[in-house]
RNA sequence: CAACUUUAUUGUGCGGUCGCGGGGGUAACACCGUGAGGAAAGUCCGAGCAUCGCAGAGCAGGAUAGCUGUUAACGGCAGCCGAAGGCGACUUCAGGGCAAGUGCAACAGAAAUAUACCGCAUUAUUUAUAGUGUAAGGGUGGAAAGGCGAGGUAAGAGCUCACCGUAGAACAGGUAACUGUUUCUAUCUGUAAACCCUAUCCGAUGCAACACCGAUUGGUUCCGUGGCAAAACCGUCUGCUCGGCGGUCACGGAUUAAGGUGGCUUGAUUUUUCCGGCGACGGAAAAAGUAGAUAGAUGAUCGCACACGACAGAACUCGGCUUACAGAUAAAGUUGCUUU
RNA sequence: GCCUCCUUAGUUCAAUGGAUAGAAUAAACCCCUCCUAAGGGUUAGAUGUGGGUUCGAUUCCCGCAGGGGGUG
């Protein structure tokens, strides 16, 4: 599609995931474990990762819509901080589940906000 | 009022803001309208739809198992029959055939489908053995020759008779399963969720099916042309057999593989009313327009109300079954207690 | 999504419908040794779960639960 207007695009295939896994930078949490790593794009691009371990189909999508809510608030924090576009993995948890959007947003600004966002300030 | 039985319905609701999928709309925005369930689940049955195979024939294999009806079909459902359980409403049942044949029945017991350990009776003799007859009594076992009484007998035995049970046949009633104050017969232990027999049904594979579009390059199959061979072997045609078909190499053409589009939602549809039927269900009329994603759409937040919200998320589509489920509501019925 | 197979000691496997469900290995304790290893002895199982058939199921049948494999 390659339309600007849309924020941020999808991971969709399996061999980029495999390279996010091996040599991306994780940040772990009790609620995710994400793995960054610079991109040459010009938007970011996220993928979640909800396994098996988690719970049936409903508890699997919950936990990915409150993911991808907590991103959509962030993205465009992100974006005036930071010059530099990411490419985000993030894998859900037992407890994302019983969480809510606001407790993820809090977490997510104080760990990625906090790291990507300030790097560039410095530089 | 309490304890139950059965059936049905519902599954937080309303409004604002931001965000997501499809559709309509626009030059592009804007905007409009719409968007998970009773089980969407398990994938256990039955269909539709699609492709393959269709010169067939036989065998194997699988499924079902009271009867009648219902349905597109079913292993579902409805009504009825029989058996078991419950005081009762009612619930549960793979509920054909061991009288077609074969097998199995450990241990115990004398003996497990055929026999004589003790016992009972009799014969022979050396008075304790041997032979013969016998299932009334003994103990074993889940099960011991259908049960019990009388006659009968050397002692006994359905050997005979009465009563009762079981199975089969006849007769009567019922569409049928089946039932019976009837009659006759008897190779009368259990097991077919043991092999098997009987009746009925079943070709295979599944939307990642399948159809169309598709660059270089590679592979597969088919067609055409040319060379070499024509028995056997090998391959293929549904699992197997019979039987049928196909030789191999090179070149050219078609075909196909990442991906995309269709399949993809108007259908054995849903709701209401009337009619037929005990009921499942069928018929007629009117109205509704009802998710179609392709890493896979429903979330966040604010306000109000209460019981503070269970199980749980469509992936080709329907009809069932099974399993999970906080509660709430309604209807019909049973039993017990109290009062009148 | 669809199609298939499996479940027995802590682990890897046995067991024809019939006694108290075996074997190897691991674990614990004891013996042997100056000590360790090896060796010897002893000990401990709801046959995944709920029903059914049967006199009696690990085994036969049905429903759940969990796990594995195949398929673009």
């Amino acid at each position: 599609m390659g339309d600007f207007r849309k924020k941020y695009v999808c991971i969709k295939k399996d061999k980029e995931f495999r390279f996010l896994f091996n040599k991306g930078e994780s940040i772990v949490s009790y609620a995710f474990i994400c793995y960054v790593r610079e991109n040459k794009r010009r938007v970011n691009r996220i993928g979640i990762v909800t396994g098996k371990k988690i719970g049936n189909a409903v508890k699997r999508n919950r936990a990915r819509r409150v993911i991808r809510e907590a991103f959509r608030l962030i993205e465009p924090l992100l974006r005036e901080q930071s010059k530099n576009r990411y490419d985000f993995i993030f894998v859900a948890r037992a407890k994302t589940t019983e969480l809510k959007t606001d407790k993820l947003y809090s977490l997510m600004n104080k760990l990625i906000i906090g790291k990507y966002g300030k790097k560039n300030e410095q530089k």
